[in-house]
DNA sequence: GTAATAGTGTCTTTTAGACAATATTTC
DNA sequence: GAAATATTGTCTAAAAGACACTATTAC
């Protein structure tokens, strides 16, 4: 550690414009549910470092050299991504966390700002492979191989905050498909948390939602194995990415 | 906007190495408990852009040149920017998002890690004015005057994380002495609701914190005008900045 | 009819909140 | 004793959870 003075001097010494500059990324968390059980997608690496390893999506920033043209947003940076890598857009995105730890790429000093994307599961099938990697697949949220960088914390903490956000927000709209029955909510509720939940207690919880005006019923019914149930849609307008 | 084509190419014509770099930087949101307020630390800008204006502190994150030697880490850097800017160390500090719009800083491409940092009210006495900054002053953080660059929304994201984390957490105990009363952490808990708790049910929850082995009884009592009160200590362990 | 799921109802426990009452200390 | 705050208690309402029961549809 230096002492305070000789860190005011460095400071002194140097312009902001001469400070050393990392590398800035996006790395995308893209999320669904399918079969009951939260999934993401990954790519496996078609170059070094990590070669062949799974790895979230990501990308760098496009930043502008001058001070007329600085780029991109990283929202917007994080929805472009997106589009290259899966071909979706319009999709619910939220940025988590960055991650900047010395080290975490073996090349250079690369910070990286995380999002995680909740997909419908209804729009899982449209999502074709992009980009560079070789191949992308969909795994058990839990149960991936392992990850290349530090990526297995970031899908650990987009999943801590999807978590932390389901009973506070209304994200698991995100996972339905637009019109959606009480059980098909009440599967993304159990698919987040991995714990299943009581049909009846949970309707409870979806009618107070209705008197509070956050659902309101939809037209149609949806087709069962046994008795349709009645579907439901989120009054509420949707942040979702342009 | 370009087509997916030319997007692919432009991703293969760039190596990694190659793409612009934007400055790196962490901005403090400084936060304590007085007289009943939740209050931000603010300091004077010194220099242009903005010059004179209030704004929070912070400061570039030094990053390393070469492969091996990368620089500090987010959370280092952010550390030790509050020591440089307060004298104080061992703070709790936490990440709340990252802040990167082309054109928030006009000079070029600046994007921001922004913390936020909890001093306890005892520690506020010992806070002394550093860094480049002329002046430093605690306001009240709703009550602040008009910040440079896009400050207020780093302010206003960080009190709403503040508040998510309340009744999710046990951050409202680095808002109080090591040992306190009940009622310390209960004005605690109003200053950053900006709301009146009524102290017999407050008393509920902490007496269920107890039960739950939160926190714990300490020796002593505190003095105050009237009838003295018990004093407790948090029980777990405080995740607190090295 | 049978299987399967939709949908309703009951009971208990926990928690939040309003608010009254009592206890203990300083001055 | 008076003022001030600590501390306890009561009552109501909202919500979570366990669990039994009824209704409606496909087959």
């Amino acid at each position: 550690m230096t002492t305070k003075t000789s860190e005011r001097q460095f400071l002194e010494r140097y312009r902001p414009e001469r400070f050393a500059r990392p590398s800035l990324t996006v790395d995308l968390v893209i999320l669904t549910v399918v079969d009951k059980e939260l999934r993401v997608l990954l790519v496996q690496r078609a170059e070094h470092p990590f070669k062949g390893r799974w790895a979230l999506p990501g990308g760098f920033v496009r930043v502008g050299e001058s001070a007329d043209h600085q780029g991109e947003d990283l929202d917007e940076a994080a929805a472009r991504e997106l589009q290259e890598e899966t071909g979706l857009s319009n999709i619910y995105l939220e940025q988590v966390r960055t991650f900047g730890k010395p080290g975490r790429d073996p090349r250079m000093r690369v910070v990286s700002v995380v999002y995680f994307a909740l997909v419908r599961p209804s729009l899982v099938p449209l999502v074709r492979s992009g980009g560079d990697a070789a191949r992308a697949r969909w795994y058990g949220a839990t149960d991936t191989p392992p990850l290349a960088f530090d990526h297995a914390d970031m899908l650990a903490a987009a999943i801590a905050r999807l978590r932390a956000d389901l009973d506070r927000t209304g994200i698991a709209f995100q996972l339905v498909p637009e019109t959606f029955t009480v059980q098909e909510l009440r599967t993304a509720h159990e698919a987040i948390r991995a714990q299943a939940l009581d049909p009846g207690n949970f309707r409870k919880r979806f009618l107070r939602m209705i008197d509070d005006g956050v659902i309101e019923p939809a037209r149609g019914k949806r087709a069962t194995a046994s008795k349709p149930a009645h579907v439901y849609r989120f009054t509420v307008e949707r942040e979702v990415e342009s």
